[in-house]
RNA sequence: CGGGGUGUAGCGUAGCCCGGUUAUCGCGCCGCGUUUGGGACGCGGAGGUCGCAGGUUCGAAUCCUGCCACCCCGACCA
C-alpha cells in the first residue's frame, strides 16, 4: 500500500485533511459542517482537557455549567457582541414537531412556534453575565472565577476538520472583578496559562501578544492571544484571552457595593480554546508518515508490538512484554501491549506511526534470546537495540527528550520563519516565497492594516508583548512608528 | 453567500463528452492454506438505491431540470 499521505508539498490542506481521518481522529459527520472526533481523536482532547483544567484550578478558577441556549433578547444588549456574533447564529424558533397531514413525513408543527427565538450559544457571555447580576451584590462576592467546559455553534460557511467546525468544543473562562486591575492581571495571567500549555504540552512555540482593535473579540477592550505558526507558513490563533472592560456588566447591570458603600459596575474577563488546538498540533508536527505526538499528551506513549512464528514464542514474548508494560506503568507511562494476532507486525508498525506513538518496542525470538528489545522513535524515525535491564530508564529520559526534541524543532523553524522586512515591496515578497511571520512597522490605522490585508491577504497576528521599542517607518504609509507587529497569513 | 470542482461497494477510482447485454480496476472485507524482525502471498468468495427527486427516451451512471452533500478559492471566523 505504500505512503498513506498525499505529499504536503502537494496541497497542504489536503495533506492535512487526509491525516486527520487516516489517523482517526475526526471524520465529517455529514451534519453541515460538524464533525465526529473519533475514540482516538477524544483520547487527545481528553489529555488536553485534563492539563487544561489542572491548570485553571492551580490558578484559582472552578468549574460551572451554563445553558446551551440563549434567549436572543440577550444578544442585543451589548452591540459591538451582537455585531460580531449575528452572522453566524443556528437559530432555535419551534419546539415541536408533529406527522404530516399528507403523510409525507415529519414537519414542524407551526403551532409550537416560540415567543422568543432562542439562540443556540456561539459563546456564552451573554447569558453568563445575565446570571452573574444574580450572584453579585457585594465587593465581597468578588471574583468570580467561573470556567465553562462546552460545545458551541458558530455557523461557518466554510469549515475545516478541528479548525473550523460549525459546533466545537472548548472552555470558556468567565470572570468577574472589582477593580480594572485585578481584571487586567486575570487576563494577563490566563494568557500565560495558554501559552504554558502551548509550549510545555504540546511542544508548540507561541508568540504572546494584543490583537489590534480591528481583530479584537466582539465586545473586548483588549484581546490578548497567543499565536502558533504552522508548517505551510500559515498562522494560526491558537488562544485568546479578553479583557472586557464593564461592557457587559453595564449590558447586564451586574453592579456591586464597593468596601466605601459606592455602586459600581464589575470589570469582567473572558478566555478561551478549543477543538481548534487539536488542529495545531497535527499541523506543527506531523509527517508524511502521519502524526507525531508530544509524550505529554500522547494517549499511548509507548506501544509494544511482539514478533514470533508460533505460539510457544508469543507466550514467553508476552510474559516479559508484560512485565515491561508493569514497569512502565509503575512510572506512570501509558503502554499498550498490541498482542492482537489478526495484523502482522509490519501493519502494526505503520499503523502506530500513522497515529504518533512516541515510542514502540518491538520484541521477537532474538530479542528474548538476547535480553533485549529494539526501540523505535516517531520523532526522528531512528531504531535501535536496548537491553531490558536499562529499557526503563531509557524510555523515561526518551520521553522528556522527544518532548523537548519537539519543541525545539518546532522552535527553530518558527524563528526561521520570521522575517524583519522595512518595505513594502520586501514584505509582499516575503510572503509570497517564505511565508511565515513578518515582523513589520505599522502606523497603527485600522485603514492601514485593512489596505494590507486587501493587497496581501496578511492580517496583523499580534503586536507582540516583547516587541522592542525602536524608530521607524510604517511599511505601508511610511507615517511613524515605534514597534514593529507580527504579520502573517493566517488560518 | 459568490466562483470553481466532485459525488459510482468501506476507501480510492474507470466508464459520462458520443445513451444500448451482467457497471471497471486497485485497496480493504470474508473463507482456506502458506506466512509473521517494516503495511505478506496464492486460490476461492461476498459486497452496488451509480448522491436524491423529477423529466426526455423503446432503453439513463451517461442527456435535461431541480435539490442535497462534500472539497478548493473568496467574504466571515476560535
Amino acid at each position: 500500500m505504500g505512503k498513506n499521505l498525499t505529499k504536503r508539498s502537494e496541497d497542504y490542506s489536503k495533506w492535512y485533511n487526509e491525516l486527520v481521518v487516516k489517523a482517526d481522529l475526526a471524520e465529517n459527520s455529514g451534519v453541515r459542517g460538524c464533525m465526529v472526533i473519533k475514540p482516538y481523536g477524544y483520547a487527545i482532547w481528553e489529555k488536553m482537557q485534563a492539563e487544561l483544567d489542572r491548570m485553571f484550578k492551580e490558578t484559582g478558577h472552578e468549574n460551572a455549567y451554563f445553558p446551551l441556549f440563549i434567549p436572543k433578547s440577550y444578544f442585543s444588549k451589548e452591540a459591538s457582541h451582537v455585531d460580531g456574533f449575528a452572522k453566524e447564529c443556528a437559530v432555535v424558533t419551534h419546539y415541536r414537531l408533529k406527522n404530516a397531514e399528507d403523510g409525507s413525513g415529519i414537519v414542524v408543527d407551526e403551532d409550537a412556534k416560540l415567543e422568543e427565538e432562542l439562540i443556540v450559544r456561539p459563546t456564552s457571555e451573554t447569558i453568563i453575565w445575565d446570571t452573574y447580576r444574580k450572584w453579585v451584590q457585594s465587593y465581597r462576592d468578588l471574583p468570580i472565577l467561573v470556567n465553562q467546559w462546552a460545545n458551541v455553534v458558530r455557523w461557518e460557511m466554510r469549515t475545516r476538520l478541528f479548525l473550523r467546525t460549525a459546533e466545537f468544543l472548548w472552555q470558556e473562562g468567565h470572570t468577574a472583578h472589582a477593580t480594572k486591575a485585578e481584571a487586567v492581571v486575570e487576563a494577563e495571567q490566563m494568557q500565560r496559562v495558554y501559552a504554558d500549555f502551548a509550549e510545555n504540552f504540546m511542544a508548540m512555540p507561541v508568540i504572546k501578544g494584543t490583537k489590534t482593535e480591528s481583530e479584537r473579540f466582539a465586545g473586548a477592550l483588549e484581546t490578548y492571544t497567543i499565536e502558533a505558526l504552522m508548517q505551510d507558513g500559515k498562522a494560526l490563533q491558537a488562544g485568546t484571552s479578553h479583557f472586557l472592560g464593564q461592557n457587559f456588566a453595564k449590558a447586564f447591570d451586574v453592579k456591586f457595593t464597593s468596601k466605601e458603600g459606592k455602586q459600581e459596575y464589575v470589570w469582567a474577563t473572558s478566555w478561551g480554546v478549543s477543538t481548534r488546538l487539536m488542529g495545531a498540533l497535527v499541523m506543527t508536527h506531523s509527517d508524511d508518515n502521519g502524526l507525531v505526538l508530544p509524550p505529554n499528551l500522547a494517549p499511548i506513549q509507548v506501544v509494544i508490538v511482539p514478533i514470533y512464528k508460533n505460539d510457544e514464542q508469543f507466550d514467553a514474548i508476552s510474559v516479559k512484554a508484560k512485565e515491561i508494560q508493569a514497569a512502565l506503568k509503575l512510572k506512570g507511562i501509558s503502554v499498550k501491549f498490541d498482542a492482537r494476532d489478526t495484523y502482522k507486525p509490519g501493519w502494526k508498525f505503520a499503523e502506530y506511526e500513522l497515529k504518533g506513538v512516541p515510542l514502540r518496542i518491538a520484541m521477537g525470538p532474538r530479542d528474548l534470546e538476547n535480553g533485549t528489545v529494539e526501540l523505535a522513535r516517531r520523532d526522528t524515525l531512528t531504531k535501535e537495540i536496548v537491553d531490558q535491564e536499562v529499557l526503563v530508564t531509557k524510555i523515561e529520559a526518551l520521553l522528556i527528550e522527544i518532548q523537548e526534541g519537539l519543541f525545539t524543532k518546532a522552535f527553530n523553524f518558527r524563528n526561521q520563519h520570521i522575517t524583519k522586512v522595512d518595505t513594502f515591496e520586501e514584505f509582499k515578497e516575503v510572503l509570497k516565497t517564505k511565508g511565515g511571520f513578518v515582523l513589520a512597522h505599522w502606523d497603527g490605522t485600522t485603514e492601514t492594516e485593512d489596505r494590507i490585508k486587501e493587497l496581501t491577504k496578511a492580517t496583523i497576528r499580534c503586536i507582540p508583548l516583547n516587541a522592542e521599542i525602536e524608530d521607524g517607518l510604517c511599511v505601508f504609509s511610511g507615517e511613524k512608528s515605534n514597534k514593529r507587529v507580527l504579520f502573517a497569513k493566517a488560518y
